[in-house]
DNA sequence: ACACGAATTGCAACCGGTTGCAAACAAAAA
DNA sequence: TTTTTGTTTGCAACCGGTTGCAATTCGTGT
């Protein structure tokens, strides 16, 4: 059916070698049989078959994108970036859809059985036993969105979630905000717990503040809509939130509104994230941005030097955010 | 550095052909000696090499998902669905992203190195010579909401266009709205000339409406603030909008209320896609419900239909829609 | 015209599997 | 026990490329 080597190398005349150099970079081939093998192969339609290629140089150019997070529409984002950057580099993602599952073994046996010369993690939720276990299976890894480690046993890239935190709260006191609150994503999602830690780490500092945390059960509009709805109902609300994520504040912000309060003249919010949508005029959420596009950048760098150096020590690299000015907070005085 | 067949099969102490029938479902070997090489196997941590054995079989189970519409939260479900619906039957994404990309040549050059088994193009704005392309190359191809046709190249799995655009006056009609409007995407998208089809054809049965339409250039949130911005400035606008797509539907919302007006009470705004976003309550979206699921689950079938009966006729098949009543439009009188 | 080193070429083995075929074996029938 | 039939098994060739090595060709200096 595909047209092979074989087919080429006849038709111009040649052995099966001087096609094969002809389309290797830095191979020693005359500028005459190049001219014949070329002409020969676009009369063919030729193109080189990339996986019986890697059998013998043990790269298959493939990179494994494997994500859990198919809900949050900044990881649309993520996918955009990290196949134009891939495919930029020559290389190609293989998508591997994580939801729900459990066991890393699974995983491993996957990418290792087509052979993927790197594995990207994209996502703040997955276990780092996932990337972990990619590493021990002799694969080079980048986590990216991951959770910041001194001595990470992979590549970490990803953003400061207690400086976060902290931050979240200097923006609030900065506003004249007395009585905050941090609400959530999950509980058990290290993101929130270190967001949370560098909230209550900020607090420490503002002795006259009065602050409380709660967690949504998801970052998800629907978890944080209804635990906003159940902390207005059982009334004593903060005079500001800074909420896990973007979705969750925009979920947040659905319940205030529902319950016939005003933002940000009754209650104020900070999401993080800074996902498009943020920035929608009717949405117009105050936020701290999370530098997505870098993250990826320095990702898809990372696992391509990785391909020459799979040696390199893991490092955690942490990318400054900052927060967006729009209209979910009040002004400062 | 992988386990290969031959240290497995030396270790079984039996010859590699038991080794490779272990493997492959069907083959011929004795409970005893698959013993053998199953528990070598394990002490070895052996995984077979997919790409390999490729060669010989002439399947990679990899199938190319090919988009350029990475900003439209819809398609972050469509990923989600595509891929688990892939892995589901033992097959692989390669993710491919024509963002910008104009000649179908370079993808499938790539798809066709990376001897995908087949390819599933999903989007609605992809001119169809590309999936064409992919099918003249050869490769089982399955147009995901794409443009219908009586006598497709390649199988087309998508809405009724038409069908929608006459749905929508309708809807706007029996609500007693007299001006209406249509405000499209870009004017070149097909989806958009086959909405305006749709709604120009049941126009004519209301000899009574008054009608117009316009085109945003882009299915995006930005474009369609600007070209309903437009509209406000210079007056004159009409009582009810049908809009190319639920993200140009938030921005012409955003634009009414910037402008002062509310919606549904001054203007009625349906859209189409019911993306998770519609139904959030602070944007409570009246809009046409496309039946994502049911199209990638019919994508995904048939794509595997195809690897082992790969001359099946195209065909277009379409999914119908339905209104989702939201609260964007005036209700029935 | 001859020799010499460099550049180019083809041979053949190999990458990690699969598979047709015939030999070896086991079980059932004679 | 011998023959017949049906399973298992290993051999060896092949899938579509790559690459070390030796042979060939080329350009150049004499």
């Amino acid at each position: 059916m595909a047209v092979t080597l074989r087919e080429v190398a006849e038709r111009a005349g040649v052995s099966r070698s001087a096609v094969s150099r002809t389309f290797t970079a830095g191979a020693s081939v005359s500028p005459k049989t190049r001219r014949k093998v070329e002409q020969a192969a676009i009369e063919l339609g030729y193109s080189p078959n990339a996986l019986a290629s890697s059998l013998t140089t043990g790269r298959t150019k493939m990179i494994g994108l494997v994500s859990n997070n198919f809900h949050n529409p900044i990881f649309l984002q993520v996918f955009d970036l990290c196949t134009r950057g891939l495919q930029e580099r020559g290389l190609r993602p293989l998508l591997v859809n994580l939801t729900n599952e459990t066991d890393p073994r699974n995983s491993v046996r996957m990418l290792k059985q087509y052979s993927v010369d790197g594995v990207i993690v994209a996502s703040s939720t997955l276990p780092p036993t996932f990337a972990q276990a990619f590493g021990d299976a002799g694969m080079p890894v980048v986590h990216s969105f991951g959770r910041y480690a001194a001595a990470p046993s992979v590549h970490v890239m990803g953003i400061d979630n207690v400086a976060c935190g902290r931050m979240a709260v200097r923006t609030l006191v900065a506003r004249g905000y007395r009585r905050i609150a941090f609400l959530g994503g999950p509980e058990s999602a290290t993101s929130t717990q270190d967001r949370l830690t560098g909230y209550l780490a900020e607090i420490e500092k503002h002795p006259h503040i009065e602050s409380s945390f709660t967690f949504a059960s998801a970052y998800a509009f629907e978890a944080g809509r209804a635990e906003m709805t159940r902390l207005l109902k059982q009334g004593r609300t903060a005079e500001a939130y800074f909420c896990g994520d973007d979705v969750l504040s925009i979920g947040v912000l659905s319940a205030i509104q529902s319950h016939g309060l005003r933002v940000p003249e009754d209650i104020g919010l900070i999401g993080l994230n800074d996902m498009e949508m943020a920035g929608w005029q009717n949405i117009d959420l105050t936020t701290i941005h999370q530098p997505v596009g870098e993250i990826i950048e320095a990702s898809i760098d990372l696992i391509a030097a990785m391909l020459t150096e799979p040696e390199l020590k893991p490092e955690a690299r942490l990318f400054p955010c900052k927060i967006i000015e729009r209209g979910t907070l009040r002004p400062l005085p």
